[in-house]
DNA sequence: CAAAATTAGTGGCTTTACGCCAACAATAAC
DNA sequence: GTTATTGTTGGCGTAAAGCCACTAATTTTG
């Protein structure tokens, strides 16, 4: 770069001003998926203003440009206001913009996909006003705000397509859990049953697992299960293909 | 709803001002990707404009409120611009925002790869200033605009990555294409070599392919090959694993 | 306290897919 | 014609996946 390069840069800097331009407003959303009681569930927030007042909505909203340095720190945020905690899985999903879904015109939204164990979040949920988990058909149900029916449904296929080549199903598990439990997890996100013996075949030769003693039978029938919990640093990456078709 | 509800919105929307919020700036950016004699190419433009003038950067810019009506149209606007064709595939690839990577401030990209055959976009892409096809390792060799790097990285990350279980590659080439004209072309994509008749055998079996009558021999030696062409509606979803090791 | 019920975990056979390599086929170069 | 070169197919050994029944360890029930 040359020195009158420089100078023209720094003119045009100067010169910049950002409210020259019509910039659309940028939100960031997050479908944070849990299991209670075996089914897949969802957080939803009542929209307390204008615009579709009244009506649920994926946790989310602008971009705080002061306090967020990061696409992904502001879904973190939001993930933390509603559930009180931290999302052992948080990824991107997709971006969605055009001049249609808000009556305020152009707009784009950075929809993430979350995914955390219950208990830990159950009593913060619950003391956040207008904020639940819902059964994930319960929440496909209804008018939600904006596209956010869209969103959503877009969230669960991210989630049952990867599921067919990794383990995020264990990110939305108490630990420690049985071989059993997490074969159900998967069973509900995909939608579909799995042979019993292939997967575990498969989960305890892909070394992602620490076995950590016996079931103390919590009130259980059967023999007790062994119990496991995931390997620490299984955050991102854990590319295993646990999937067939099995009755 | 309310009447008092919609009085409230109407209300509301009449005083909302867009320039009010100091939103981000929003681009699109394509990785545009090619195969010219057998080696992968990425389609970059030399700015015109500050900031970053004279360094090459992916093809993209900001969203036009006024013509684009939706993010991945503004994405085919910009690289029909360069190319003067419509991409035969065209996938959102990722979103980055933050507070660091534009002088200007926060500034937030939605990242898209496309792919195409080479020949129909020879001519127009010759006949655009400051555009050209770069073979990938040149184009990740220099100093790119902004963190244009990264993304042109992540664009082929994901394409790799992709090629694992889809058949991506096809939409690189001119048809009609021979078996190992495809394959070579999967290689070039993986970076790896793969089996021959597993690679067959499942291309096949994938039903993907229409046969299109035998090779004119152009100057080649050995056997001529058969010739195939995508089948028409490929576009999307064609899933299908076609990779192993092989020697 | 024994038998039945229930759930967890394994053995072992069958089938399928894949990697590998060699044979065969069709053309150009010499 | 013979050789070189590239495309295409056959066939076999191996590894993984599906399947189903059997064993194991508990609780429940009579």
């Amino acid at each position: 770069m040359t020195a009158s390069d420089k100078a023209d840069e720094q003119r045009f800097l100067e010169e910049y001003n950002p409210k020259d331009y019509l910039s659309p407003l940028v939100t960031v959303d997050v479908a944070i998926f849990t299991l209670i009681e075996g089914r897949l569930h969802v957080l939803l927030v009542k929209r307390a203003n204008h615009p579709e007042r009244g009506r649920w909505a994926l946790p989310g909203g602008f971009i705080d440009a002061g306090q967020d340095t990061t696409l992904s720190e502001a879904a973190a945020r939001k993930l933390e206001e509603k559930t009180g905690v931290t999302a052992p899985y948080l990824e991107q999903v997709y971006t969605v913009g055009d001049n249609t879904r808000d009556p305020r015109g152009w707009s784009v939204t950075v929809l993430y996909m979350a995914l955390m164990a219950h208990a830990p979040t159950a009593a913060f949920v619950d003391s956040v006003a207008d904020t639940r988990w819902w059964p994930l058909a319960d929440a496909m149900g209804q008018d939600l705000a904006f596209d956010h029916r869209q969103l959503l449904d877009a969230a669960r296929q991210r989630l049952s397509n990867k599921t067919a080549y990794t383990v995020l199903p264990v990110h939305t598990l108490d630990a420690p859990f049985t071989l059993t439990q997490l074969q159900q997890a998967f069973e509900e996100v995909l939608g579909a049953a799995l042979e019993k013996k292939s997967f575990r075949r498969r989960i305890l030769s892909a070394d992602i697992l620490d076995e950590v003693g016996e079931a103390p039978p919590p009130g259980g029938r059967g023999r007790p299960a062994a119990l496991f919990r995931a390997k620490a640093g299984l955050g991102e990456h854990a590319f295993v293909r646990v999937v067939g078709e099995g009755k």
